[in-house]
DNA sequence: ACCTGAACACCGTTCAAGT
DNA sequence: ACCTGAACACCGTTCAAGT
């Protein structure tokens, strides 16, 4: 008597997130449904809203991004640690444009993506505690995350366009902020 | 014969440029046309879709963050000069956050965009042309920047939200980064 | 209990008709 | 020459009707 299940919240939410891979693909709850097999409508049996479904994407993607950041970082010192961890941090949001931008997106920040965010960025506050001491552990953290952030941002927004080598100024600058952080690794001449 | 004028590119572009204003306004073509005085159709007129009415808005914003990075910038020192534009930079992003967020939204960078947005950059890599050198000037201005929208952004985004004093995270970590671009202020201890 | 066609409100855009 | 009502396509969302 009951209509049996055509589609679950775990089928919709992967339909969901493939629409931000495959570029062009536009997100829309018509896309997603018909991706899910589905009739636009029954999306809302599982979903309040569009944005409550691109809230489950975010927080998945969080959990993503903590994921990959844990597999990049590496190494025998701190500052080798926070520099494999940048990289994998840029290589993560490079590979994921659409994604990532939905992960910063300004507006709501609901209480599950604040916690999977907070749970992303421990590790790297973790280190800093160690390198910088406690009381600046956070701030440092706040530092080298703007510049992460920023750069990739830029990128995307094409905003570095006067020509150069965009990744070696992302070298370069992630060298110079940890020189700042942590005390230079070498001191600098004259 | 032929019906009077009753609106111009520039009321137009006014009238878009306050929506970016008052929170909670919405951007939309017919909420420009009723600020404007005229109906929606007339718009298509003068500018060719929303994306180049935007585009406008956007490339008058770049002249204006430019304007205010002039006016910020002061200091007897490069390193006072760059301290008091990023401070400058910082309220110029945070008193018009809707504004600033078009500025670096994703997607299509128009070739006026990219003058105006080259010129409100051209300050700051002089003075780093000095400071750190021509052939690091222009990924030292990258990484400077970068921190810079990558902080406002992150703010605007709500992703502090672990606590602890937000502008001191931004004042200490500038003066870490001027540390690693310029070399630190008094030679660290030990 | 879940699915769906039909409908609604909204928005960007076009166009023929007005003056 | 510029303005406008009407219309179109598209999208998020709702709901009564199906099974």
């Amino acid at each position: 008597m009951a209509a049996p299940a055509k589609t679950s919240d775990d089928a919709i939410a992967t339909a969901a997130r493939r629409r931000f891979e495959e570029p062009g693909a536009e997100f829309s709850m018509a896309a997603v449904a018909a991706a899910a097999g589905v009739r636009t409508p029954s999306l809302y049996k599982r979903f309040a809203s569009r944005g409550a479904l691109l809230g489950r994407v975010r927080r998945d993607a969080f959990a993503e991004l903590g994921a990959a950041l844990e597999a990049a970082t590496h190494g025998a010192t701190d500052r080798e640690r926070l520099r494999s961890g940048a990289f994998g941090y840029r290589a993560f949001a490079l590979a994921h444009p659409r994604l990532y931008a939905l992960m910063f997106a300004p507006g709501e920040g609901d209480a599950a993506t604040q916690q999977a965010r907070a749970a992303s960025a421990a590790p790297t506050i973790e280190i800093l505690r160690r390198a910088v001491g406690p009381e600046h552990a956070l701030a440092a953290a706040r530092t080298l995350t703007a510049f992460l952030h920023g750069h990739v941002t830029m990128v995307q927004a094409g905003a570095f366009h006067l020509g150069g080598d965009v990744d070696a100024a992302f070298a370069y600058g992630l060298e110079r902020l940890l020189d700042g952080l942590l005390g230079p690794a070498v001191p600098p001449a004259e």
